[in-house]
DNA sequence: CTGAAAGCGCTTACAG
DNA sequence: CTGAAAGCGCTTACAG
């Protein structure tokens, strides 16, 4: 007489025992490994559906050295980037039986060596996604090596190992190139803080946008990817004699800035001023007018990454660019 | 003669051997057990210190049937919400020894409930925290009941079992005082969509402080929490005869809405409109004038949410309701 | 196509 | 205060 197993008792042993065949058969038809009769597959099967068996993944890893779990570290600061890139590393680790295990660095913390040494040793990850600036962090990168943990970079400073990211520099040109073809002559830009890589490739793919053109520089300007500095620039801006007709942003955050500090003045943007950023934050369209901007593929950078780490081949230290995308919105047209 | 240890070997093992111990005083080391001799500790921790052990969380977690991880659950649309937790709960952990493993969920899967169950049994965690609305979510919580997982819902609809929440309807109430206080007797209210219960909590909240105020609601418009909403809301406030002097909007989103419609009819916030939102997003300051919103205290109540789960006893079936925060900004003044 | 045995690296009783 | 033994639930060689 079989009564029904309790509810814990879900363990392969007990499949095994049910099915009238050997753990390893069971072990086999989990992992879907060929070289099962079809019949025997299918008892099996029945015996774990009945069960509702799932295997355990710390015994799992235990015996095979693999912990099914990929990490994704990030500056806490940077949340609301990685919170785009979750969704997408979150479903690709789901869709290979893997799960995803964020980790929020404090950028300042005085032993954020030991603090990913302690995660990484005690969770064993198959891989890490880094992000920026994290990810080009030597303490991090230092931790991740002595565990010989694979890794994946987003948007790293340097293109070393693998990396997965976007043509920043022609991302920008593009913008420029947008502005351009609406009729704009003078462009401006507002310029990220100098220790960002991003606000150098944004820079440059405006210089030279602008000088593919046979242009000049209409204005520049310093800030510091903050809602305030844009705040800031637009009164200088708006004290110009001879005004530009559009300006470039290096973020979204800073064009924000902009926009409320130029209306405040009395400027109308698009009619007076237009106005570009970079980024497509959620602020992007949660004003008016809604603002232009460039989008990275956050989530298909996330996928892209979580498949690389879970390749069956060892991982390719090469660069994977994705394309971007130029979101055209309300607050860029044609100059006065 | 003793060679040095290859890398992986760093095994409680190895250490005992090492230390000339047993792995059982090894194992009190590590978990900092007390009755152990303090020469004995202090051997045994210079050598973990030199190989540099980590206890392996697959090998702990077998045996003792703890996990050492959380989970955090919700649908992926609500990832900027999320994301406030997370830092929050991530460190909550870290502090505690445990791993925050984050589960973006789609509402719209119809095998939802298997998803949850698959990564339940997988994970096996120790406890899961579960965000608005997913934690309303029937097929959520009816598999995690089946595998008896300690459960933590922030902001539930109904406070069964262990919640932490804020005083939603007093928050409301508050925005109505200090819209009061600023001398406004005119009061309009942007409703949120009714299927949301946060939706009714605001309501009531605008309501009951008007009505102890002896005022009647001067308007009210439906919205559906959207920034497009808000847009349409507003153009209906425009075309009033006698318009209200301050609108309380349900969400920060639609208030950006209105902010962005009414502007752009002439009318200037905070000189002839005030406007208070719900929930401080981030582009609550990344427009002029800065929005005057409410605060929920998102990294705390993760926080509060971790320690419950990891507390010792039983987990509680209580209410944890955390303070709230009125922030007040540019876009409430006092009434033309 | 199937199985018996060993063992991954810890913790849990238990004994002394 | 310390240790020897058992075992958590799987997968990995290996054998047949």
């Amino acid at each position: 007489m079989t009564s029904p197993p309790p509810r814990d008792s879900a363990t392969i042993v007990n499949v095994a025992r049910e099915a009238g065949v050997s753990i390893k058969t069971v072990s086999r038809v989990v992992n879907a490994e060929a070289g099962v009769h079809e019949e025997t597959r299918a008892r099996v099967a029945e015996v774990i559906q009945r069960l509702n068996y799932r295997p355990k993944l710390s015994a799992r890893s235990l015996k095979s050295g693999r912990s099914f779990l990929i990490g994704l570290f990030y500056y806490e600061r940077q949340s609301a980037y990685a919170a785009n890139l979750q969704r997408g590393a979150a479903r690709a680790c789901r869709e290979a039986g893997y799960h995803l295990v964020v980790e929020s660095l404090e950028d300042s913390a005085p032993d954020l060596d030991r603090q990913v040494e302690r995660t990484l040793c005690a969770l064993r990850p198959d891989g890490v996604i880094l992000t920026p600036s994290l990810c080009d962090d030597p303490r991090v990168l230092r931790a991740l090596q002595a565990q010989a943990t694979p890794v994946v970079r987003l948007s790293p400073c340097v293109d070393e190992g693998p990396v997965v990211r976007i043509h920043e520099m022609q991302a920008a040109q593009e913008v420029v190139q947008h502005l351009l073809a609406l009729g704009h002559r003078r462009i401006g830009f507002l310029r990220g803080p100098t220790d960002q890589i991003a606000s150098a490739w944004r820079l440059q793919g405006y210089e030279s946008a602008l000088a593919a053109a046979g242009l000049r520089s209409a204005w520049q300007a310093d800030g510091d990817f903050t809602f305030e500095s844009g705040l800031r620039a637009a009164e200088r801006l708006a004290a110009l004699r001879r005004r530009p007709t559009a300006v470039f942003a290096a973020n979204d955050d800073m064009a924000l800035g902009l926009l409320a500090g130029v209306e405040a003045r009395g400027l109308r943007v698009p009619q007076d001023l237009s106005l570009v950023g970079f980024d497509d934050t959620p602020s992007a369209t949660r004003v008016w007018p809604t603002l232009s901007t460039v989008r990275q593929p956050l989530e298909a950078m996330a996928v892209a990454a979580v498949q690389a780490l879970l390749g069956s081949e060892p991982l390719a230290p090469r660069t994977l660019v994705l394309p971007h995308e130029l979101m055209l919105r309300a607050s860029s047209a044609p100059p006065p």
